[in-house]
DNA sequence: ATGTTAGGTAACCAAGAGGTAACAGGGTAA
DNA sequence: TTACCCTGTTACCTCTTGGTTACCTAACAT
């Protein structure tokens, strides 16, 4: 299992992470908001624990724009603040779950279980990064480092299939039956449908993440 | 919603079905365990609240065989006494929340409807605001900056489907299945009622909230 | 080297998804 | 009754889409 940890002071962070590291929880760990909403776009979280108190960019503010990216990973706060306003607010946020400080490490480990355990009940993979990009299942989104993509049906589809198998080739004639499973399709239909995606994910100054190999197939993933 | 309240303080018990009710919450009632598994065997609940100091049957001991029974419903333990080994022990035998009187009926709400909210995963809200759109549904009224705006109750049903699942896209046939669940819609009334919509939140110069995507469905989201 | 072939690039166009507007029937309130 | 609103229907329009074709390039075989 891994978590995220955001919390700005260190020591209690370390403290956290190696006891929760005893627990079988692995820890990632971000000492503000800015930097933890950076690991989320390239990292899947079981549990985001979240402190209330840091700089830059608060965890009510955090958990905020965790829910406005369509993120439902189950979130707990921490705060040293015991006040009922403040956790309504949380609750009210999209947050799952509140401890106040000071707590016991077992609580904490324990609650986190809790959270993932629900959570992993409804978990479907939601989202494909790979590099600078992501593939938003739910959202039906396409971005590359940031910039939205707007994909046709059957990019879209051509996209999910090869993201599914990454970083793996898929052949041809595997692609050809699954996006048109009933016809025979003409030879070049691939052909024009590969280059529309590529002219599309690996059109900038970026490495290019779809790759042909010649005779075998295509695959998406990083380039080496 | 309808919960299930276990709790032998009659008093307490009142004063804390009285409370959910104004928060939209239903409370079925038992004084104690023997009490409690019977009701389970007869309803369905999409919370459990149970005391742990009663009468009969303790509320671990009614935990340990909610959870032996195969029933998954959460359960949020409540008691006197705060005592880690105690805590642990209800989460090993499969609780979700631990709450520690005394308590405020405002952070016992709050928590009951994120064990719901998971569990059903629906979203139970008063409130829904996306940008400058506000959606309450207690007054059943929705603005837009400000400004009142007058729904139909399809539009009004549309709009609160995409709220529900924003800003995560919604596909056409699972719209039509929930606004026309009888009848084979004609093909172009969700046309229109989008339409329609549509004309109503986003005819301002503001940012539009609803947004289709071609082939897969509609989503109500900020634009990016 | 030269021919052959898998794959890349670019333009064209018909089909269809979705947006818009107007109309009509049925229900409801004044 | 009349007037109005809601909603289903239809017609028309626009723009995306995806299949087709032609031509180019690079890898491979002989």
């Amino acid at each position: 299992m891994l978590i995220l940890l955001v919390e700005d002071e260190a020591d209690l962070a370390e403290l956290t992470i190696d006891f929760l590291a005893t627990q079988g929880i692995e820890c990632d760990y971000a000492f503000d908001g800015l930097n933890a909403l950076r690991l989320l776009e390239i990292n899947q979280y079981d549990v985001i624990v979240l402190d209330v108190c840091m700089p830059r960019l608060n965890g009510f503010s955090v958990c905020e724009k965790i829910r406005t990216l369509g993120i439902t990973t189950p979130i707990m706060f921490l705060t040293a603040r015991d006040d009922l306003s403040d956790k309504l607010n949380g609750f009210a946020l999209g947050a799952d779950d509140y401890l106040t400080k000071p707590f016991e490490l077992e609580e904490l480990a324990a609650r986190v279980q809790v959270l993932a355990k629900r959570q992993s009940n409804v978990l479907i993979a939601k989202r494909f990064c790979l590099n600078s990009l992501t593939i938003d299942y739910q959202q039906h989104s396409v971005t590359r480092s940031g910039r939205q993509i707007a994909l046709s049906p059957t990019q879209w589809q051509l996209l999910t299939l090869l993201a599914k198998n990454s970083p793996n080739i898929v052949d041809r004639v595997t692609i050809e039956n699954e996006i048109w499973p009933d016809q025979m399709p003409s030879k070049d239909m691939l052909k024009t449908l590969v280059f529309r995606l590529r002219s599309l994910i690996d059109n900038s100054d970026e490495p290019s993440l779809v790759h042909t190999v010649r005779g075998a197939g295509i695959a998406l993933k990083e380039p080496l």
